[in-house]
DNA sequence: TTTTTGCAGATTGTTGACAATTTCTATTTT
DNA sequence: AAAATAGAAATTGTCAACAATCTGCAAAAA
């Protein structure tokens, strides 16, 4: 019976606003155009929207439960601030789902697939190269975006992008310190030089080291904030 | 400020009605008083639980991006039937964490944490011996999401407990196959023993592999029920 | 008989209004 | 001046009505 459908029309039938809404705040809340801790305000997002506070509302409870908002009754839905514990967390729990990928890859990765990663590293390698930090963090999400999506666990890739995101609120995240470009590029290698050569143990580690590393640099960037704003506190 | 409250006060200023909605949705389909497939009417539930529409809706959101509700937009929503392919995902990423559970537990369990769970060992084993497979599960899932807890990473705790409450949904699950359950218990107690003893690759691998096992028999089973399936079939 | 069309009832999607609570500010009190 | 208080404004929580869509069934057409 059902033809292929227009576009536009196939969207209208599996969007409702709540759903349209929720991407909108979800974009602009990972675009950083609101900040971790602040308050989104009802009647203004409907307002800016043009849609009445019911849809918005429904897109809070969804962003609720994906972790990016949070909800204080009778006081209102904030964009939630990872703290430096929770951030630590996700990081342990991806170093383990990082390391069920390499294994998995390392044994099914196919040769199409193994072509395309390396690609992905030469592009990195050429951000280095051009020392444009914002590029060289866009690729390397992507690159470990579609490792976990080459492993072929639909639930993992779900909740490994939910964990992501989450992650990108936690603000102290170490993006675009330069010099850990050339290190962290040299890892990327050694990590696609493991899956193609079919060792399951060596992929399994380097995956995980390098979310390890990852969750090491942020701490001690943490720590490094911290002793700052206490130096500050202190001059007062 | 704040002196203790009473519980009921208490529960009123954390819980809005979409939360206490969303609860007993929950706990009605994990108590399996609506099946997966079914749909759940909005009206219906309004009426049900004494409240209007909005807060029904909006429990229908959470429940949804939780997992265990599926939205079709002006059909309704259904209650999620998991099919099997999804059931091994979870299983496998379960795997995955469960062997980092053991890791983890291996290296910092406190002894007052390995009495605990040797006792609950034990009182599995008495399940075994009084053929109380109904016991046996409830105490089964216990065990499993006391080590999670035990571990310490509250993300992965979140994450496994959603994880058990899909699985939860599909229905073929051989939750009380009597004559397994020896061998599950004996399971638990090696899982036991190597957390004890601080090996962190045995008490890993052993969860592991126990995970598997599990995976394996549901996989065997769903085979069993879909050749059942198509003999009746072929006889029509 | 089978298929199509059109209507009535049921259900979801959206909205605006009202109630309850919190936040802000000016005023009073100490 | 600092703290407490009361009232106004802003915001969230809930509800009921209306609009849009789907479902089922009966009548009409093939």
């Amino acid at each position: 019976m059902s033809a292929a459908l227009h576009p536009t029309i196939a969207l209208l039938q599996t969007s409702s606003l709540s759903m349209v809404v929720q991407q909108e705040i979800e974009r602009a809340i990972l675009a950083g155009e609101y900040a971790p801790g602040s308050k989104l305000v009802e009647a203004n997002l409907a307002q800016k929207l043009g849609v009445s506070r019911g849809p918005v509302r429904e897109a809070f409870r969804m962003l609720e439960e994906g972790g990016l908002l949070r909800n204080e009754k009778n006081r209102g839905v904030f964009v939630r601030d990872i703290p430096i514990a929770e951030a630590v967390e996700i990081f342990d729990l991806r170093a383990a789902m990082d390391e069920m990928v390499g294994r998995q890859l390392a044994r099914n990765i196919k040769p199409a697939e193994v072509r395309e990663i390396k690609g992905m590293v030469e592009s990195m390698e050429r951000a280095v190269k051009a020392a444009d930090a914002h590029h060289y963090h866009l690729l390397n999400l992507k690159f470990h975006d579609r490792l976990v999506e080459m492993a072929g666990n639909g639930k993992l890739t779900t909740i490994y992008r939910k964990l992501i995101k989450e992650l990108s609120l936690f603000r102290r995240l170490n993006l675009a310190d330069s010099w850990l470009m050339p290190i962290s590029a040299g890892e990327h290698r050694q990590i696609v030089k493991a899956i193609a050569s079919g060792d399951a143990d060596a992929a399994g580690s380097a995956l995980r080291e390098h979310v390890l590393e990852s969750k090491a640099r942020t701490i001690a960037n943490d720590l490094r904030r911290q002793a700052r704003e206490k130096t500050l506190a202190d001059q007062n």
